[in-house]
DNA sequence: CGAAGACTTGACTTGAGTCAAAATTAGTGG
DNA sequence: CCACTAATTTTGACTCAAGTCAAGTCTTCG
C-alpha cells in the first residue's frame, strides 16, 4: 500500500500501470482526471498501433470509438467529388481525435508514420464526460484550439504566396512535431518533416513541384539544410519567421 | 396569470418581454432556458445596434463582453502585418459571438451592414454557464459548426479555381443569408448579397478583379441575374452546385 | 541488384494578378 | 429633386506566379 493509501479508496488508490509511463497522462485528456477517474477511464482503453497511411476515422464514417494519440502525427483529410485533396489539420500527441457526442466524422484521420492510439468505446467516454465535466472541458478547449488553427491556416492558404505558405509549415512543424534538437535561445531546430511533399502541397494549396521547388529556394539560400529528404535543420528561425509573411 | 403559474416560481413563470418576439429565442443559445432562467439571463443583456462595417469585437483584444446576433451579418476577419486580409466566417443571426471563458478574441469581428446583438457582460454570461450546463452545450456545439464551415471553407480556398470558387459562395450565402423568396422545390432563390466585392475576395483569397470577371461570367451565361450589384437571383441552384466544383 | 515510389529539375502554358481606365452606384448638400 | 462627388464595380491589356507536362535523379526496400 502506498503511503496515501488511507485517504483514498482502497481499490482505486493508484494511477492504472498503463497510464503510469503515458506520454498523454498530463497534458491530454486524461489530465483531467484523478486517480480514481483514471482508472475507470484506464478499464475501457485499448492501445493500438498503426503503420503509415492507415484510415482511423472516416469522412461521414460513424462513430464508434474515440482517441487519444500517444505516439505520431494524424494528418486531417477533405476531398472533393473529383480527387482533390486538402489536408485540414494535423495533429500530434496527445491530442483527442474525434467528435464527442457528434453524428459522425466530418474529416478523414489518416497516420503520417506509426502512431499510436489510445482508444475508447463511444459509449463508455460519454458516460465519463457526462459524469466528469472536467473532461468535457478539456475536449472543448481542444475544439477551440483546433478551430483557431483552421483560421490561422485559411490566412495562409488564402493570402501568403508559395515561399511564404512552405515557410509558414516549416514553422508550424518546427514548434509542434518530433524535435530532435533545439539550442537554448531556440533560435535553431532540427526536426523530422513526417509530411510527403505531397502532403504539403495538399495542405497548402499547391503543387508538389512548386514545393520542391521552393524547398530548393530555402536551401540553396541557406535557410534551412536537408539530409534525405525529410531531416531539416533550421539554423536561423527567425530568418524563416521573416519569409513567412 | 398564467395557466401555468402555480407550477412555476411566481415571480418567474413568464418568458421576459424582450424575449418574446426575439427570432434568436429558439434557435440560439436563449434556447437551452427554461421561462425562469431565460428572465435572469434577460436582467442581464441588453440590445445594442450598430451600423455597416463597425468592430464588434478586436482581434487579440480582451474580452468584456459576449453577444447573440439578432439581425444583421457578422464578417470574421484576420489580418497579417502587411494588411493582407482573410474573411474566416460569416456569422448570421441567432449565431453566439464571443469565445466563452477564452483569454482573447483571435479574430476581428464585424458588422457587414446594420446589425442588432443581444449583448451580455462577460461575467454574467459565464456564471450562467456554470449553473446551467446546456447553455454550455449550446455554445460548444455551435464552436463544432464553426470547426467545420471553417475546415469546408479552407477546402475551397485551397482546392478551388476562381469560378468554382465564387459559385462556392453565393451557394452558401443564399442558403444562410436573408432569403427574400425560395420557389417551393428550393431550386431558385433570391437573395440579397450583404458582402462586398472586395470582402467576397478576401473571403475567396481572390482579387477584387478577378471576383467582378466571375459575376460576369455567370451573369452572361445565365446562372444568375444581378440588380444593382447586391441582388441576386439564382433561377436553378442546381446549376450552381454543377460550378461549385 | 532492381523496381517502385518519392523528389527534383527544366521547358512551357495558363489562370489569376496587376495596372489603368471607364462605367455604375451611392451619398451629400444645395 | 437634382447635381456633384466619392466609392464601388466592371472591363481591358498586359504580366507573372504557379501549374502542367515531361524527364531525370535519388531513396527505399524487397
Amino acid at each position: 500500500m502506498g503511503p496515501n493509501s488511507d485517504r483514498l479508496d482502497i481499490h482505486n488508490s493508484e494511477v492504472p500501470l498503463v497510464c503510469r509511463s503515458c506520454e498523454a497522462r498530463h497534458r491530454g485528456i486524461c489530465g483531467a482526471l484523478d486517480p480514481r477517474e483514471l482508472t475507470e477511464l484506464a478499464s475501457h482503453t485499448r492501445r493500438v498501433h498503426h503503420e503509415h497511411g492507415e484510415e482511423l476515422l472516416e469522412e461521414a464514417g460513424e462513430i464508434t470509438a474515440y482517441a487519444t494519440i500517444i505516439r505520431g502525427v494524424v494528418r486531417l483529410v477533405k476531398s472533393l467529388a473529383d480527387g482533390r485533396r486538402q489536408l485540414v489539420g494535423l495533429q500530434f500527441a496527445p491530442d483527442f481525435l474525434g467528435r464527442l457526442f457528434g453524428k459522425q466524422n466530418s474529416v478523414t484521420a489518416e497516420s503520417v508514420g506509426p502512431v499510436d492510439l489510445c482508444t475508447i468505446p463511444r459509449r463508455a467516454l460519454e458516460r465519463m464526460v457526462t459524469n466528469y465535466p472536467t473532461l468535457g472541458q478539456r475536449i472543448t478547449s481542444q475544439v477551440l484550439r483546433e478551430l483557431d488553427e483552421a483560421r490561422d491556416w485559411l490566412v495562409t492558404v488564402g493570402q501568403k504566396s508559395a515561399p511564404e505558405k512552405v515557410a509558414s509549415l516549416l514553422l508550424l512543424i518546427s514548434t509542434q512535431a518530433d524535435v530532435s534538437a533545439t539550442d537554448d535561445d531556440k533560435n535553431s531546430v532540427v526536426f523530422y518533416l513526417p509530411l510527403s511533399r505531397a502532403d504539403i502541397a495538399d495542405y497548402l494549396g499547391l503543387t508538389i513541384e512548386t514545393v520542391s521547388r521552393q524547398f530548393t529556394k530555402l536551401r540553396t539560400s541557406g535557410v534551412i539544410r536537408v539530409v534525405n529528404g525529410r531531416h531539416v535543420e533550421v539554423p536561423d528561425l527567425s530568418r524563416l519567421r521573416e519569409l513567412s509573411g
